[in-house]
DNA sequence: TCCCCAAACCTGTATGATATGTTTGCGTTG
DNA sequence: CAACGCAAACATATCATACAGGTTTGGGGA
């Protein structure tokens, strides 16, 4: 019985799974492996670092789950582009076990998203800058629909932070999604009357022509006017 | 052959370790377990959801991976407390993969540490605003161990993360620093001398006492002065 | 009552079998 | 000779079973 897995690795107490998930995410790292390019094969791996398949097979799932990996059935396992998957699960967790509050998430979001907003203007294409303003559009459009409205409410966000042209934030930004699906219509319908929820949309509206416009300062001051707004309507509700 | 996994779950097209995810982390969220809460056995939920137990370890696995749950040879699953660690390597990864530079990490980090200071400056407790100064005199005392200075610098910056009495900013920041250990040394020697190096502890002390003195503004300011220094470090190393 | 140990339970890993999906290359056909 | 189609080789998905440890628990003895 030689030693499983092998090559001076941090095995130590761990178990023979997380090595191997140590083993394959090193060989990402060493053989600087892009997204779409193929990792070997479970029967592969499992010659190579003298574990079972079993073990490979926990490690594959376990990259998978985290998205840093992609699976499928008669395809060899290929790496990932980058995705809020696996953050969505860690948020939906905290929050479920009452780690997280919503409330914590709107400040999150305040922070970071102002500076999206600044980031946006800055570095958006034209393109970008139509899709954002088409979605603040069509929260106005589809007023009576409301979760039309989140819909494009969310993507509209999301455009945002993909336009900062930094990942991170999009990926933060995408991993509250769908938490906020859960709390959207409280707001939405915590406000007082229709004349709140236009003037939401509004501030979308203009946010969108701030950052079309190239203005950095006044689209960060109307996502922080928007989130104060936001954060204001869920406190009324009594959300936590 | 009963239907397996039953129970009008989201399973159509995906596989039984994904349903078997979702299972448990339903489970999870129904029974309102707390972080420490213990599991059923792999047994059982492989009886109770029809698939074999191998499905279940490989969702237990999965799920422990993104620390949303903890394993233990012998012992049953237990619900974990909220941890960095799966963010770290879905940070990491996107750094090797080249989908993420050190550069947009800095400038999340500016964004979101700017507000962490802010709100550690109102909310720390006496103890962690010693705590935090502890970590900018360490610095300061050991200043020919770089390492060390780095191990408190990046202590300093969590413990006013988790001052900041936001978990999900406390998670952030700390899934960085794995990324950060890395990186760290390069902005440290690119410094064109000593007296630069004592500056940047000079600005940690500073910010220590503005957090220890609940001021806020000054707080905020001095940590965007401290990125904004950092990043030229990095920039003027080359750092991409 | 307290302590200790064995049985019951549980997870970690390995093996092999089967079903099904994918890729590849060869041979046939037009 | 090119294109098509199909079978073999390869890969993953799932299952059943086995066994080696680690953990918990309850009963029996001191």
């Amino acid at each position: 019985m030689t030693a499983a897995i092998e090559r001076g690795k941090p095995m130590d107490g761990a178990s023979l799974v997380s090595a191997a998930i140590g083993a394959i995410t090193r060989h990402i790292r060493e053989n600087e492996l892009a997204p779409g390019d193929k990792l070997p094969s479970e029967a592969t791996l499992s010659k190579e670092l003298n574990v079972s398949r079993t073990v490979i097979r926990e490690a594959f799932q376990s990259l998978a789950a985290m998205r840093l990996i992609e699976l499928a059935a008669g395809k060899r396992a290929t790496v990932c582009h980058l995705d809020h998957g696996a953050m969505s699960l860690l948020i939906e967790h905290g929050v479920h076990t009452e780690q997280i509050n919503v409330q914590q998430i709107y400040d999150v979001r305040r922070t970071i998203e102002m500076r999206t907003a600044t980031l946006a203007a800055l570095r958006r294409t034209d393109a970008e800058a139509k899709l954002i303003l088409s979605h603040a559009k069509a929260m106005k459009a589809e007023f009576n629909n409301s979760e039309a409205v989140m819909e494009h409410d969310l993507a509209f966000h999301l455009e945002i932070a993909k336009a900062s042209r930094n990942p991170i934030f999009w990926l933060i930004v995408g991993a509250f999604q769908d938490v906020i699906r859960h709390t959207w219509p409280v707001g939405w319908k915590s406000r007082p009357s229709d004349a709140e929820r236009h003037d939401h949309n509004k501030t979308h509206l203009d946010l969108a022509e701030a950052i079309a416009a190239g203005d950095p300062q006044t689209a960060s001051q109307l996502m922080a006017k928007h989130f104060d707004d936001s954060i204001k309507a869920l406190l009324a509700a009594g959300v936590s």
